[in-house]
DNA sequence: AGCACGCCGACT
DNA sequence: GTCGGCGTGCTC
């Protein structure tokens, strides 16, 4: 008999199941005339009993039950007639679970975090079975259909095992109810009834009473009014998709469809295929030549560049995870079931890789952020898996970004640079400059900001006051107690707090030095509370605005263009533009290069031309208090010449063979006790070192911060072409203490979240 | 991933 | 003597 291998959205490989017992139905018949001739069943959605429960999975492929040692179980039932997944898609997943080292589950679920709906179940007992054998608590069933909320899912299952009972499971489809006018406005009405019932018909339709009540400017009372006397009523309305819906607010200094003006496309090479430079607006006109081919799928790092961009695209279907699931799974129905083909383009972050479309062209914005690294499950590097799509659909894929990453095949990819000025850029040298960490240059900057009536934005690496707290008499420092890391200072003097930024521990201040009874303690490394204090008295006549990704002051006056300062981490890339910017200053520059990674001069690079881009239109002045001024990075910048940057970076990899030249991946050993970590580390590599050639294996080493949550970390590294990892990772033998695999690893501090 | 099962330390 | 820690194994 054929079973189905159903991929579950868990971090396993697929089970098998035999299909339902109930028939597929007219419709799927209908389907497969319709469609040709692969199997009905192959890439739909089905429901399976998982663990006693009810899971939703997708059927991956198609087996012979008879090889399985054991007793298959039977699917419950399809969700719908047709399949979520083509073929080709379902190729594509295989392939990147295997470039990825992870269990196919795993990408389904990253890429799919919606699959599963919540379902309308409803059962009875199979007619003509005997009562008797029914579990007490189960009386019910033999009375007819029965909704299946309530009963008990471990006696269910026995019944279902049984094959005594009978189901009907369905996705809860998404339905709100809206507000409709049913008569027009007459006499009997109140003049406050009167003008909300007219706001009802110029509207067409209200979310709800109360906000028909806002929207009217009167009570809710008087809208239930005229619920109750028949003049307007709630109705079903189906979700609606997002394509062509206009952005309210229009970022500043754009210039989108919205004004009557489109984008003008920008022509482009044919074989161009690493787009780079220029300026944001210069970058989406090029982007617009692209997706001007046919349809096209775009991806994005993150939500709020996505959104950022949709003005300017008013006919793409954007889709990302701030969409609700039930909507997202709406697009995929109307895509898979009914055809629709999102005629242009798709503007989506990573979780729109699976849509079941045939784009004509990938393009990948921003390729080398890390925002695409995904930091739990299968930990994809999403650049790699959009290439890869490309690639199995023999499609053009095509990256757009200010500065490109050296990763994915960076010397092959035809390039195309965009003009490029140099920013303006202002080096203050700190091995001269006085004042910390405020200098008086800086000072001078900021005061012109103020005469002017301007705006200036101020970067630090750090939350918190200071990235740690020592004793100046002794060297004793502020420690976590379950992390070999320094505790940040919180708030200074006599409110401090000490906080550890990797696992949360939190404690007071000591009054006086643990070690030696010191009272003079020395903050390190300024953060943002550090800079909002020494900016209040550098600068007092600038309002100051705090923005971090925890706390975000009302940035109203701001963007009213009234003078301030916008004080804060990197959260500030994803801040709505200030209109006055005139001024982009980092006390200390080096805050942000301090990882012990490889990457992290690439990285460092890339947040300065970023920088250079706060405002679309104006060039604020970039100024840096650094300890380095001759960093590669600041050169590139002098000289508007990102591409130098990255040859010569280039260079510094070959030489240690490290990425994009090889692939890598790292195997972190992670355990409590610290000699279960590092003996399982020793025996992983000992197997490891018995198959690998001289240069393939690093480590073991503990990992750059050796312990985490009171976890013991040990780092092995791989280096090799995914073909050399994927032989070198084959029949890896259990480790004695938790292994978890991170493919092209992006960070080498921390524990890897799952 | 979640969950059950199973074997060694502090305690009502 | 038990409660409960987490280390190990399994899910079609």
């Amino acid at each position: 008999m054929q079973a189905l291998r159903v991929a579950l959205p868990l971090p396993l490989e697929p089970m098998s199941y035999l299909p339902p017992h109930t028939p597929q139905g007219e419709e799927a018949l209908e389907y497969r005339h319709r469609q040709g001739p692969h199997s009905p069943s192959l890439g739909r959605r089905v429901v399976v009993p998982w663990r006693g429960e009810l899971r939703v999975g997708i059927v991956v492929g198609l087996e012979d039950s008879a090889h399985k040692g054991f007793t298959l179980r039977h699917a419950v039932a399809y969700l719908e007639p047709y399949p979520w997944l083509r073929p080709q898609d379902i190729h594509f997943l295989e392939q990147a679970a295997q470039e990825l080292f992870a269990p196919l589950g795993s990408v389904l679920a990253d890429l799919l975090p919606f699959l599963e709906p919540p379902l309308k179940h409803r059962l009875r007992l199979l007619p003509g079975t005997a009562t008797s054998v029914l579990p007490s608590g189960l009386e019910s069933l033999a009375e007819g259909w029965q909704e299946g909320r309530g009963y008990d899912p471990k006696l269910l299952d026995y019944l279902r095992e049984g094959g005594v009972l009978e189901e009907l499971v369905e996705e809860q489809r998404p339905s709100r109810q809206i507000l409709v006018p049913l008569k027009t406005p007459d006499t009997a009405l109140s003049a406050k009834g009167r003008l909300a019932l007219e706001t009802l018909h110029a509207l067409g339709r209200a979310e709800s009473m109360a906000a028909l009540a806002q929207q009217a400017g009167v009570s809710a009372g008087v809208v239930r009014g005229l619920v109750e006397k028949g003049y307007a009523a709630f109705q079903e309305s189906p979700l609606e998709l997002p394509i062509g819906a206009q952005p309210q607010a229009v970022p500043i200094g754009d210039r989108p469809a919205v004004e009557g003006r489109a984008l003008e496309p920008l022509p482009l090479p044919p074989e161009a295929q690493r787009i780079s430079g220029g300026r944001w607006l210069l970058r989406l006109r090029a982007l617009s030549g692209l997706v001007r081919e046919g349809p096209t799928l775009v991806l994005f790092p993150e939500v709020a560049q996505l959104k950022r961009c949709l003005p300017h695209f008013p006919h793409a279907l954007p889709f990302h995870g701030e969409l609700s699931p039930e909507l997202r799974r709406q697009i995929f129905h109307r895509i898979a079931g009914e055809g629709l083909s999102p005629g242009g383009v798709v503007l989506s972050t990573y979780q729109g890789l699976l849509l079941p479309f045939s784009p004509r062209r990938i393009v990948v914005m921003e390729e080398g952020s890390d925002a695409y690294k995904l930091s739990a499950g299968s930990r994809a590097f999403i650049p790699y898996l959009a290439e890869l799509r490309a690639k199995l659909a023999g499609i053009p894929y095509t990256t757009v970004s200010l500065v490109s990453s050296l990763e994915s095949e960076w010397e092959l990819r035809q390039g195309h640079g965009l003009p490029l000025q140099p920013p303006r850029l202002h080096l203050l040298d700190m091995r001269q400059e006085r004042g910390w960490p405020i200098s008086g240059a800086a000072v001078n900057l900021l005061q012109q900001v103020a005469e002017k009536k301007r705006q200036a934005v101020v970067l630090v690496a750090r939350r918190g006051y200071s990235a740690l707290l020592r004793c100046k008499h002794c060297d004793w420092k502020a420690m976590c107690p379950d992390c070999a890391l320094p505790l940040r200072l919180h708030r200074a003097g006599r409110a401090g707090r000490l906080l550890c930024h990797q696992c949360g521990h939190e404690e007071k201040a000591p009054p006086l030095c643990p070690q030696c009874g010191s009272e003079v303690f020395e903050p390190r490394g300024p953060g943002v509370e550090w800079l909002l204090e020494a900016l209040q008295a550098a600068v007092p006549s600038l309002p100051r605005y705090r923005y971090t990704a925890e706390e975000k002051d009302r940035l109203e006056p701001l963007l009213a263009g009234e003078p301030g300062l916008l004080v804060g981490t990197t959260a500030i890339l994803r801040a709505p533009t200030l209109p006055e910017l005139a001024l982009v200053l980092l006390p200390y520059a080096e805050g942000f290069l301090l990882d012990s990674d490889f990457r992290a001069s690439e990285r460092y690079h890339r947040l300065l031309w970023q920088l250079t881009e706060l405002h679309p239109r104006r060039r604020p002045l970039l100024a840096l208090q650094t300890f380095d001024p001759a960093h590669p990075a600041h050169l590139s910048l002098q000289q508007a010449d990102p591409e130098g940057f990255l040859r010569n970076e280039l260079l510094l990899r070959r030489a240690l063979d490290y990425p994009p030249v090889q692939r890598m991946i790292k195997l972190e050993l992670s355990h409590a006790k610290e000699p279960v970590a590092r003996d399982a580390a020793m025996e992983l590599a000992e197997f490891l070192r018995g198959r690998t050639r001289p240069g393939e294996l690093l480590g073991p080493a503990p990992a750059p911060v050796p312990k985490v949550r009171g976890q013991y970390v040990f780092h092995l590294l791989l280096k090799g072409s995914t073909q050399r990892l994927r032989e070198l990772m084959q029949g890896l033998p259990p480790a004695r203490a938790r292994l978890r695999i991170d493919p092209d690893p992006h960070s080498f501090v921390g524990l890897l979240e799952d």
